[in-house]
DNA sequence: ATTAGCATTCTAAATGTTTGAGTGCTAAAG
DNA sequence: CTTTAGCACTCAAACATTTAGAATGCTAAT
């Protein structure tokens, strides 16, 4: 591909991201100064090489996936990091009083904002964090309260009902015992040490209905496996008129509704991601690109940040927003 | 209204919720056994009445608000109450062993699914629950976790930074005494409270850092005020004919998404509460009808389910439903 | 009070017409 | 060999026209 050849590729995708109309040649004629016929020339061209394509016989041509693809590995790749600009993005983060969960929860919105698409954060799950400490707190007669706090300040509970005949001198030494015995288990291995080392203590004899305390437990536990999520933005994203299909849309709100949308973005994501229509999976999907960038977390999980829109956005700043969130929520947990 | 009149209003109703579409004389003549002539002369009564509508001259008619509020006044509520046909919602509550928030959640699940409508569950607030046991516990050696619980089993939890310089047995005395002062305090009188009792105890003079570990301890509280929700179903409803309209289907997401709607689903609701068209006063909502109804809990709160639908919903197989639900959830609150 | 009959109204679908933006190709000019 | 002017051609989108059918209101007869 010529040197020109490229600087048309990039003019389409360019004025298409802004126009959402497709180019005809006399356009870049006007920014280029040749004649709209020696555009028509290069356009055949890219066209043959599959770069950008018809939506009719007459029609202007628009970028094909191909097309994108060049252009994000390509032009959006030689950028210079343009970590400024970015200007609301760094005032969030320079407010040190707030939260990290609530810091990530608000640059999700600004970000969905700031790009009329729809964002999502998944975060990291607590499966490797370690048991800090666990606690049974009673509530009433027959009714308790399992605790669960891990070296993260994370906190699942979980009420059981206690039978009658429990007496709660001795539900207080098992759960004594049970603390001792999983202080600084990571959370992935409590079940199996559960398990196991009530085998071998005297827990057995001490308490009769052991089997669903300690089912209770591990309910409790499992939750920190699941990873939490936040998604934001879809009503912005509805305004773009590809979404004029009113088909397309509802398979896209119930996409989202039904969670689908973490089969695309949970996927690989080393770094950064670009999936662009149909390398995504999922049918609905396939008129929209979903950007993932991740992050590592101190304890060895990885979080993962996502923006999904239409083929059609602003990848120059896009890529480059997404990539120093990232790094700015990584910091976050570095700085713990 | 002659009873004729009444029952060709009734099968209005009946037809278009079925149909989706304008019921016109021929259809009722062969229902009634009379000819259309004699519908067409009772409809145009109806009509002068205000009970129904046409969409255009020569069109069929539909019912109006009005006539739908006269339908559910007069048709519904003379029901028999048909507790039984809800053979599957029985199934669920009949499951003693599932937690009861668990429960609520599935029940509005399989309402939105079983009326293709949206449903909301606004779950009561713990406003108004007692503390139980207030906790600190450290996590690392300067970060602590608060924790609250309150009668009723929930927990909340805020993590506090604590300064360099603070002494760890002053700062668990402190505990030991806000734990004190507070157990049995209503959550909303906490705050008033904390306040006042610190002025006249003698942590003020314990502890240089009150201040922020008080104000944390607020914050931490104040989550139990916010009143947890569960909204599903959205997408089912979004393939009912009357979101045909891209715009409208547009208008409704936003509203969703941005919380809106619980300004309609909040409001009064003593009992069960149907809202037609503009009896709502969100205008992307005027097309729609919202019930609710609600439940008292154990502990003086009141939660509300509510059911979103296009105005030509089934009334009669929903409003016994949502009675139904209502009554058994209050029922679960009812049991502890 | 009911109904048959009929002119009237209006939508929705099918069909035709026009316009303009854009293309590809050819042949001339640089 | 590259660029460009010119022209015939294509197609979508907007607009106008036609047609069929469903429903209406009204009148006059039963």
């Amino acid at each position: 591909m010529t040197k020109r050849q490229e600087m048309i590729l990039k003019l389409i995708v360019d004025e298409y991201v802004k126009a959402a109309e497709p180019i005809g040649s006399k356009t870049l004629s006007e920014i280029l100064n040749v004649s709209s016929a020696t555009i028509r020339n290069e356009m055949g061209v890219l066209e043959d090489l599959g770069y950008i394509e018809k939506t009719h016989t007459s029609s202007g041509r628009v970028p094909s996936e191909k097309g994108y693809r060049y252009y994000i590995e390509t032009i959006v790749k030689n950028l210079d990091e343009e970590t400024d600009g970015f200007f609301e993005f760094e005032e969030l983060f320079n407010n040190k009083e707030t939260e990290r969960d609530v810091l990530i929860k608000e640059a999700i919105d600004l970000l969905s904002q700031a790009t009329n698409c729809t964002a999502i954060s998944l975060g990291p799950n607590a499966y490797h964090s370690k048991v800090k400490k666990v606690q049974l707190v009673p509530i009433s007669s027959h009714q308790a309260l399992i605790l669960v706090i891990t070296n993260f300040g994370h906190v699942e509970s979980k009420q059981i009902t206690l039978q009658e005949d429990i007496d709660t001198q001795e539900l207080m030494k098992v759960i004594d015992l049970i603390n001792e015995m999983l202080v600084d288990t990571p959370i992935s291995k409590v079940s199996e040490k559960l398990h196991y080392e009530i085998q071998h203590s005297h827990i057995k004899e001490l308490l009769k209905y052991r089997d669903t305390i300690v089912e209770s437990f591990i309910e409790a536990f499992s939750k920190f496996a699941q990873t939490k999520y936040y998604l934001t933005g879809q009503s912005n994203m509805l305004y773009q008129p590809e979404f004029n299909d009113i088909q397309k849309l509802r398979e896209f709100i119930t996409t989202i509704e039904n969670n689908e949308i973490f089969k695309i973005v949970e996927a690989d994501s080393e770094g950064i991601s670009v999936k662009i229509g149909t390398e995504n999976k999922v049918t609905s999907m396939q008129d929209c690109t979903v950007i993932s960038s991740s992050y590592d977390t101190a304890d060895g999980e990885k979080g993962t940040i996502s923006l999904v829109g239409p083929t059609r956005m602003d990848y120059r700043r896009v890529i480059p927003l997404m990539k120093y969130l990232a790094k700015h929520i990584q910091k976050l947990y570095e700085e713990e």
